[in-house]
DNA sequence: TGTACATCAGTGAACGCGCGTTCACTGATGTAC
DNA sequence: TGTACATCAGTGAACGCGCGTTCACTGATGTAC
């Protein structure tokens, strides 16, 4: 089905990004220069024209497949301890999380740093935002009184982003989605807290593992939602 | 004492500073420009060598003074709450530091995020951003049993980071330092999950006022610590 | 109070560099008959 | 199987821009006697 000629534009795609991130890796987001790219290729700089619009439209690939990166990741964790406790799974989640991020920094930093200051995300950067934490929802919605979060699932009853209320039923069917949706971002709060700190090496030399404050971070959070 | 030379000298140096921190505030720590600055201030662009030996130069001054100017603001409000509970001085603190991170964006930024891929922060900083948590110090020291936090005081008592006792002898004499050192380590990841996320916009359209959700993490999180 | 000298803020030219992006083009690859 | 044509990856030159930093200098301000 796909042409020679589709297969090597693919290819050479691919290889654009790998260098892409690659110099992420080295400078920054900052420091991604298509023109250091295409030196890096061995080919010059207008030919990546052919490939991509501009710089910004690279840089939405980029985002696009680092949080499918991370999804991917998380769900095959998931699928591994499907069968545990709710608490169970919330540690396996949270670490494989911290895992991917501390094995994919330049990535880390794409997805969870402002990029750069003239770059907006497309709106379809949402969903795939989103399926990074797919895996958590089912997890969220078990458990039984959640009463400190009251003001939260009230203020997430009272919303309507759109999608939030598809994004929950179909991946926590049956759930209250409110509440799924305030443990959700209270989630995402906790983690990037931790995470992102580790990530950027602003624990180095705290003395402290930061694997150790991340368990605790998420026992606490599995009891305030009173998860079994 | 101070000559009128030194004076002027001053006054130019904080005229760089107020046009490097608005530059920051329109384009980001990567579009501070030695070259704009000066345009700014209707002067050529080697002028400013005169005031700083070069672009790192300047950056490493901003960051310092962004800690301290923090750090005052949550000294004011540390000194309004002094006679209330450790729990109450807890959200007040809290609040303040979101506050002032919405006020101060730009200057949040330069502390919290990475500010250049090139940048290397030189160690007299480290004092410095210790001074923005050292009024949450006697909070940590007060409450009651904190078993869940064993192990991560463990680490602290066993690691010994330079300067760390002292600072915390200072700011909470008597206190149990492990303790107040794994407090403090928890408290700053909790504070940056919630506040990074929502001076980045991320909480943008989410539907939640994130003061609810800052308030439900200094809760629990004064619970997790047994703070009276 | 006046003069000689030192200090030093600021200038303009220059260096070398890299950036994103456009444009008209060449030449190889693929397609249709 | 061979020929005519269309597609399209990649090139090199060019545009206009901004960056940090150095250097030798001018001219005003301050200091010492």
């Amino acid at each position: 089905m796909t042409t020679p000629r589709q297969r090597y534009r693919d290819q050479v795609r691919t290889e654009i990004k790998e260098a892409a991130l690659g110099q992420i890796r080295a400078g920054g987001v900052a420091g991604l220069s298509l023109n250091a790219i295409a030196k890096q290729l061995g080919v010059s700089g207008p030919a990546l024209y052919k490939y991509y619009r501009n710089r910004d439209d690279l840089l939405t690939e980029l985002i696009i497949e680092g949080y499918d990166h991370a999804a991917h990741h998380l769900a095959e964790t998931a699928a591994a301890v499907e069968t545990q406790t709710p608490r169970a799974r919330l540690h396996a989640l949270a670490t494989a999380y911290r895992t991917w991020s501390l094995e994919n920094p330049h990535r880390f930093q794409l997805l969870a740093g402002t990029p750069s200051p003239t770059y907006q995300a497309p709106p379809e950067t949402v969903d795939h935002a989103r399926g990074v934490f797919s895996r958590f929802l089912p997890i969220l919605g078990a458990g039984g009184d959640w009463p400190a979060g009251a003001t939260l699932q009230e203020q997430m009853r009272a919303a309507d982003s759109p999608g939030a209320v598809d994004w929950v039923e179909r991946n926590a069917p049956g759930a209250d989605v409110p509440r799924v949706l305030a443990g959700q971002v209270a989630l995402w709060s906790r983690l990037h807290g931790v995470i992102s700190l580790e990530v950027q090496g602003a624990f180095a030399g705290m003395g402290h593992d930061p694997a150790t404050l991340l368990t605790l971070e998420m026992d606490t959070f599995a009891d305030m939602l009173g998860l079994p």
